[in-house]
DNA sequence: GTCTATACGATGATAGAC
DNA sequence: GTCTATCATCGTATAGAC
């Protein structure tokens, strides 16, 4: 019974959520305020410290969701019979990138330089992906080059932190070149 | 006779802004109050808004200012007669690095996404750092592996492009990492 | 659970003496 | 130019009704 009104707290916990991000994307971590979040959600203040308990929380669960989203892309092709070569992983990582998500997404980066609770999302994150990355190399290497399974993973480390840092700076790059709608400083 | 007068007020600002940077790595960019650069610097909110108009103002000396730093080292590398290879370049730009000027850039790059003036300076200075890469490249490509020049600028533009996606990951690989001395949120 | 209204603290910025 | 003292604003979080 708990089941039903556990599942309606999820949504409403996400909803609050997405609309933080929204408002994050435009104006930053900082500089979005707790009125902001009530305006886009809809909701109220009420309402939003019944399922957050501060706004760090709600910063920490927006970290998480961009990043999650993130890691749910790699996944899928980590997962694939055929996996891509790691020039064409690259292409179509950088491909599946939203510039809104992107935003967020390094601004959580300097977030976690000082926040160690976002600090570990991010690390925590990024070595899921890294950890990804690998497995879909491997697989290529395996699958496709035809090497020995202990040999590819090997020699897949180097190829996978290459990908990812390739990926984090195409990300950096359309974080900071994608046209921000206003709000000065 | 301004001469004198005109640097000893450059001097104020650099000390103002070097503290502030001391600020920002340790508590971040928003996290930092003006009481906390008033203390770090020693002189008092009269002085400091003395020099510099606002808040933001001192963000974006700050931005300017590590950026420069790390654009600097980078110089010297480009004007060298004989160029590092492109490995040894960037074994050495990650050698370079300082953890406390790496989290203030990354933070930068986290402000960048909303603030457009400090995401001119980072644009501005991204740029200039890839021309000097791209400079070095084509130099070790024309006077130690002698390509012909044009052919050089060429095939220099991927490999710089490499590096500093490398270079960026590191820096936001130890901006994160990098013990910070407490002040969670 | 959700709302409105509000208290309280923090912080950016200024005024005015020296 | 620099200081101390102060103001005004803004934003988080809570209280209490429904």
């Amino acid at each position: 019974m708990p089941r039903l009104t556990d599942a309606r707290k999820e949504l409403r916990r996400a909803q609050i959520a997405e609309a933080a991000v929204r408002c994050f994307g435009r104006n930053g971590l900082e500089r979005t305020s707790i009125a902001d979040i009530i305006a886009e959600s809809g909701l109220s203040a009420g309402s939003i410290y019944a399922h957050y308990r501060n706004k760090a929380d709600l910063v920490q669960a927006a970290a998480r969701e961009v990043l999650a989203e993130r890691a749910r892309v790699l996944g899928e092709y980590a997962a694939s019979d055929t996996p891509p070569a790691p020039d064409e992983l690259l292409a179509r990582l950088i491909a599946a990138i939203d510039p809104a998500e992107a935003r967020v997404g390094v601004q959580t980066w300097g977030e976690a330089t000082t926040n160690p609770a976002v600090r570990d999302i991010v690390v925590d994150m990024t070595d899921r992906m890294r950890a990804m990355l690998h497995d879909c190399v491997t697989g290529w290497l395996v699958k496709v080059e035809h090497h020995e399974p202990a040999e590819a993973r090997e020699s897949a480390t180097p190829i996978a932190h290459r990908v990812m840092a390739l990926y984090q700076a195409e990300l950096l790059y359309t974080a900071v070149q994608s046209p921000t709608e206003e709000t000065a400083s």
